[in-house]
DNA sequence: AAAATGTAAACTGTCGACAGTTTACAACGG
DNA sequence: CCGTTGTAAACTGTCGACAGTTTACATTTT
């Protein structure tokens, strides 16, 4: 566990206090201060924060039941450590609303949204000329948060954002991506081109298509390292 | 607000007390005990289950979490109503994960899986028979869940049930129902074959097919009525 | 009579403390 | 030297109480 950016806890007034401790903790962890299978110390960041345990409890409850936390009883929070047996499960998942998505996308497409999917087609580009993995990694996931976006379904935006963050708890999760780097962005091209061409079924295969292809590269990159 | 049943409470030992709550609570909610919009009040379940209103809190954050209730800072939390707006989403959410498990259960599909299908069209059938629209919904829930427990990824089975429980806050939910008992057996009927006969595009396609089809017959009956 | 204002009750949000369990560790016995 | 047992520290789970906000109601004003 690591430092605090007390910042934003000052922002008691508007929003709950649960809340936004809630957001803190969800970022240091996603953000990796916090090790995967570490406990959570109720009181040390009772401290930290300078409040009492009663809202952190609240807030880590939240956690636990997005699936970033899990809870043993008597024995506190501990931060998932997600298993490849999971991404497997979570990246179906993730197809089907990938393929829902560009669907609703494509059918829902307006020209003045095109900049919203362009600037992250722009981002992966630069991140593959520069072989940065982690920012093509979240340009990527950006890119597709975007057309869930233009899909203009809120549940959906939620459930998919969950699965984004559980999966990036996963510690091999940016294995598969070097190998990807050159394929991917015309890959992402044609995606782009089906939804802005309005091509609802176009766009729905090719996604559904595209994330079943990133599970497998993914599940083998795992097996051929088996670096854990 | 009605009675509780004190009768679980009391499984203290094995179970976590806010677990127990939140169940208690999430059924009683389910079974139609609270009103869509009505306030909880966190001193009265507190007293009523002879606690203090910490585990309270937590549970109830929890059903928050998962769209059953809705906090308002400094007001509590609230009972969702759910609209046909939102509806409407789920419904297209739904159908996705629908397609996904009626595909990996066609794929996993093993004989001896076969009367946990079967148990639920029979029990449909009988349903339709009376004219039971609530025994019917029950039973059609059923087997749709048993398609996705079939499909053996527990993430998937979450998601679906939550949705499933959301869903059914909806007032109107089996609104559309008597008009389609007929029909819809002979549909799942197809679905279950297309299941037992290992055929995972037939299944996830008449899946998708069939939710969308509920979906537009739902909503179109809300449109007809206006019962608001 | 309707609107505005002020006040008391009700309720949520937060806190500090205690009870019960788990964990870490030292003393003991093989 | 290793395993066992017993004890203390650490931590979670729960509680009762208080502070601050919202809500309901009675009073006053137009």
């Amino acid at each position: 566990m690591a430092e605090f950016n007390v910042d934003e806890i000052k922002e008691f007034q508007s929003r709950s206090l649960v809340e936004v401790i809630f957001r803190q903790m969800e970022g240091m962890i996603l953000a990796g201060n916090f090790q995967p299978g570490e406990r959570i110390n109720e009181s040390r960041i009772a401290a930290l924060l300078g409040v009492s345990r009663a809202p952190i409890r609240e807030a880590l409850r939240l956690l636990a039941s997005s699936g970033i936390l899990e809870v043993r009883a008597n024995r506190g929070m501990f931060v998932r450590d997600i298993q490849p047996r999971e991404v497997d499960e979570l990246y179906d998942i993730r197809g089907a609303l990938d393929a829902l998505a560009g669907e609703r996308a494509a059918a829902l497409f307006r020209e003045d949204q095109r900049p919203r999917l362009e600037r992250w087609m722009g981002e992966m580009a630069v991140h593959v000329e520069a072989k940065d993995v982690g920012g093509y990694y979240r340009a990527n996931i950006n890119f597709h948060t975007a057309i869930v976006e233009i899909a203009g379904n809120e549940n959906l935006l939620a459930m998919y954002e969950g699965i984004c963050k559980r999966m990036s708890l996963f510690r091999q999760a940016s294995l598969s991506l070097p190998g990807q780097l050159g394929v991917s962005l015309q890959k992402h091209r044609k995606i782009a081109d089906a939804i802005t061409a309005n091509d609802p079924a176009k766009a729905g295969n090719l996604l559904r298509h595209h994330t079943l292809e990133a599970k497998k590269t993914l599940l083998r990159a795992i097996k051929g390292k088996k670096t854990t």
